[in-house]
DNA sequence: TTGTAGGCGTTATCAT
DNA sequence: ATGATAACGCCTACAA
């Protein structure tokens, strides 16, 4: 393997001047800049980043931290996107990632987390889909021996970031729409998890809109599970104007259900899943871009790397309509 | 950070000792093990894996090459499968994993992707559907650099193993269950990519079956292609007795198209994607365990690293029938 | 069987 | 501005 000291030789310079060059120090002449880069490209050399990463405590290494749905698998679409655009961004900035599940450490302590990432030589945390109740996730991030960015909550210090969409906004939004659009008074909310940090927002926003309507809402917590929102519907939705769904999933569930029952009822989903286009009715439904979202936040972490202060990131939202003809290529 | 250095003082042994005993070396004695292991305990050591990956070339690296489909992300649960997987395997047996896209070096020559992989100390890697026509990463096996595992195609040299259900049995298997279920006799064949290797599989099982029950079958590509799939079964299966693809979403896009066509005909895929449980109709299919081969993948993988020869490993497919009370939770 | 010491490829701290 | 040189944490001959 060609290494720095390969290059310092051909270049006839100092291995302590490549290295500068390379990581563009100040004080480096032009002439030394030329001299190395030439002979980095005749020699091909990629620098070995795992070196770099035990030399120096500020080389990039992040891991990815991501909440696999086991249960419903369908829904994993999003984990592939927040990965791939994590990823994707973190090799354009020149950063190594590692990618671990939840379900790996689920009965570690804080403390042999951190220590597994420090074994790894990480710097950077992404979290993906932290719950209130995680108090692992939680004792990693208060512990702030790692830069971090936390996607969906509203974990912020000094060294972390929040990284999400307007979701209290966009459930406000997607609702009107479909509740206007067919002049409802009458709503069935199917909620997310009970204290959960995305659902909790949402339900604000939906409650924010009955004040605004003067609507008449009950409120379900669906778990964001496909067969509860099935089964509240089938139960409440009779006499109500539409089902307004916290997820897709719940969504696609309560709209099969009234299928079923052999009634009609405006449903509303959030995510902007695939799946969505394959059920056979439209829906509207929140779009997120969630590849979009991950990128970002790999650059938020890259920001906190170089020593800036944690803060909270908003990203867009659109709203869409999800039918079979647009999905299918 | 508590290192080796610490574990030694703590336990009155010298380095090398500790690292002996942590690597299970021969020719350490009874006391020795027991004194380290109370200091690691004590210690709360865990070795760092980037020093050793630096000092040690046969420290296991492991990268995983995956063949995202930009377009039909539908279909990436699967991709989620195999990532999860393999990572979760290789946590177990200490593996370091980084995981890369095909499309991040789509524009990369071998040699370029070798030199970066060099630069990560990848010594394992495992590459998830390679096409015949993928030159890079033929010549990334072929080059012999690193250990490969290659999931669904049949590349194999001293240092590279296959692992693969048998496609061909599979689509025989399946495909005659459907058309005798139905009994059919000809048969419009939707195959993948014309001289893909799981495709040229499927297409021969295919075959076999049409030669056992004397069928006759038109065969047609649909490059996996959802629309492809509509549009060949909008044109042609009006005078066929049955619809076999060579992949879920292909029979997703025939169902679908026939349904419009308002005519049936027994319709059955392959791969046993959870979406096809949304799309109305049940459908035969072949289930494959995606995380399950992955995890095999890298046990076979360690089992290369660890100096056996490459060679080809079958793994077991079921036929399924997906429908919507299957899928749901 | 145990310990000593050199090396893995970088980065960073010094003199020069 | 440039160049020695000591870390970084671990592995591994080789010597004891």
């Amino acid at each position: 393997m060609i290494s720095i000291k390969d290059v310092a030789k051909h270049a006839g310079v100092a291995i302590s001047t490549v290295s500068k060059v390379l990581n563009n120090y100040p004080n480096v002449s032009e002439e030394m800049k030329v001299r190395v880069a030439r002979a980095v490209e005749e020699l091909n050399f990629v620098p070995n980043s795992v070196a770099a990463a035990l030399s120096s405590k500020q080389a990039g290494r992040v891991a990815l931290l991501i909440n696999l749905n086991e249960k419903t698998q369908a829904i994993d679409e999003i984990g592939l996107q927040y990965i791939s655009g994590a990823i994707n961004k973190a090799m354009e900035l020149n950063l190594d990632v590692i990618t671990l599940f939840f379900f790996m450490f689920k009965n570690k302590t804080t403390e042999e987390l951190i220590r597994y990432l420090q074994s790894q030589s990480i710097t950077g945390i992404i979290i993906y889909g932290v719950s209130k109740e995680d108090k692992v996730l939680h004792g990693l991030v208060a512990s702030q021996k790692f830069k971090c960015v936390v996607v969906d909550a509203p974990l912020v210090n000094e060294s972390t970031s929040s990284v999400w969409i307007d979701h209290r906004r966009a459930q406000y939004d997607v609702a009107k729409k479909t509740i206007e659009e067919n002049n409802c008074k009458r709503i069935l909310y199917i909620a997310g998890k009970r204290n959960g940090y995305v659902s909790d927002e949402r339900l604000k926003g939906m409650e924010d809109l009955a004040k605004d309507l003067e609507l008449t809402v009950m409120v379900r917590n669906g778990e964001f599970s496909e067969l509860q929102a099935r089964n509240i519907t089938m139960r409440y939705a009779k006499n109500k104007d539409a089902v307004v769904c916290a997820s897709d999933l719940m969504a696609i569930g309560a709209m099969k259900a009234l299928t079923e029952m052999d009634i009609f009822r405006p449903v509303c989903g959030f995510d902007g899943i695939i799946l969505m286009g394959y059920v056979g009715k439209q829906m509207n439904t929140v779009g997120q871009d969630f590849a979009g979202i991950s990128q970002r936040s790999m650059e938020e972490l890259q920001l906190l790397m170089s020593g800036e202060k944690g803060r909270n990131v908003q990203m867009e939202h659109t709203l869409i309509r999800m039918k079979y003809e647009d999905i299918i290529c």
